[in-house]
DNA sequence: TTGCGCACTATTGTATGCAATGAATCGCCA
DNA sequence: TGGCGATTCATTGCATACAATAGTGCGCAA
């Protein structure tokens, strides 16, 4: 999914963006002339987008051909979550039973120190909490590759690529307050243990803690539910309310 | 990735195809026109195959664009089986925590049973192994329903997408020998325990099953291994051989 | 001889005209 | 009046011309 040239990339870029605003409507069909429209980019790069959003998930293929916005439940983003634990959880278990020596979790462990670095030493603000976000994707970029897995980093990249899945999702819901700090530290904490799990070779603890990380921001996403904050989630404009149409989707 | 038309779909199969008989190397370049050429289709389907291709994991985009056959390790392929028997293990234990009563898993046992009269009355023979497969992909199938998950669903697509990764991708290896037929009863077995499993809401059991379950086919491909039939595993022509070039991509 | 740069060529990226297809509408007939 | 069929229209699928770009090889100069 990568370095496609400019129109394309553009035209995906933006369209993705205008999904996530709710620039189009969950079951909404988008046209290629629609978004031609609106990008001013000629069809053949919309058209790659779309497919592209396609692969993403944003998008479904519909049986006469083009796109309608995908819907989400609140089922789905859950679940979502909860296989990225899974996944990261088996990225941290085959770290441990991989890695070549603690010398080989060097960029791990830096990682983790400038984490600490910028806890301790920052006082909460915007840039420290978009430092934090960025440290904390290196952290969990850095974890996938220990794993040298190429098949599951493929896996973790594609649920990752859901707006509400990714390890950061809930990151920018918490304003930076003092208090959401401390949640940070919290998640930090994991980060410790599971390099520590991760260098005693512990792959079950490890798989454990990475999966408990993962929670947290199950956790966030009941915060901003109970809250009712539901707009905060990121890409809120393409989750199902639960009242409107029929409930099939709900659990039994 | 589903009802694309026409011309677009038939140059998807069919180069495809052509990959996986190693018409085209892995690591070699595979240019639209070259495609175009092999098969008489114009550039534009060609392009939206090559492209779902990539999604699919049998290609990759290189920076300048175009793409290159992947290359896959034997470690690849005993990741993906891993990685498949982990989704699927996911997906039991949805199931089990899910099921909205036993008369919900009806077609997961009818399917069973028609199993069981398959391998009891039947024979040992290309028809009945064929037969065999069909029924085992619907199994499969149906036990990722009863997790009530699309994205776990997704998730396990993107992975038996792989030729080698699929849940029938060793069964055809085996000729339709009687011996073979005992490893097919032994799966079999698997499926019972599962479904046992699931209807008893016995979540981490039936996690454990289809996760020991998938590593049959771990085990025949070391069963083919052993034998030095590595032509023998789907998308042979993918594998990279251990020997050649360096060789970075083993495990330490 | 070797390193750099320029030009050339192979290949992909973009735009757009035309064909095919499916959906909606309107009218006709029962 | 209601259902069914044909016609029309919107939209995607396909093909191809043209533009841009990256990779390659050659030649020139140091």
């Amino acid at each position: 999914m990568s370095r496609r040239s400019k129109h394309q990339m553009e035209a995906l870029l933006r369209l993705r963006e205008l999904i996530l605003e709710g620039e189009f409507s969950p079951g909404e069909r988008v046209t290629e002339l629609t978004v031609v429209a609106k990008l001013g980019i000629s069809r053949t790069p919309v058209r790659l987008a779309l497919t592209a959003l396609e692969h993403e998930g944003l998008l479904q293929a519909t049986k006469g051909g083009g796109f309608v916005v995908r819907e989400f439940s609140l089922a789905d983003i859950s679940d979502a979550i909860e296989l990225r634990g899974i996944l990261e959880g088996t990225a941290a278990r085959l770290a441990a039973e991989r890695h070549a020596g603690s010398i080989s979790l060097t960029p791990l462990v830096s990682v983790v120190a400038q984490l600490d670095d910028l806890l301790a030493d920052n006082t909460p603000s915007a840039e420290a909490l978009q430092r934090y976000i960025e440290l904390n994707d290196v952290f969990h970029s850095t974890l996938v590759d220990l794993a040298k897995s190429p098949i599951l980093r493929r896996a973790i990249e594609q649920v990752t690529a859901l707006p509400f899945a990714s390890p950061d999702s809930f990151l920018l819901t918490h304003a930076a307050s003092p208090e959401s700090w401390k949640v940070l530290q919290f998640g930090q904490e994991h980060h410790r243990l599971i390099v520590d799990a991760i260098a005693g070779r512990e792959g079950t603890r490890a798989e454990a803690l990475a999966r408990e990380h993962a929670r947290l921001a199950r956790r966030n996403l009941d915060v901003v539910l109970m809250d009712n904050q539901v707009r905060a989630i990121p890409g809120a404009a393409l989750i199902r309310h639960a009242v409107k149409s029929n409930a099939s989707w709900e659990l039994d």
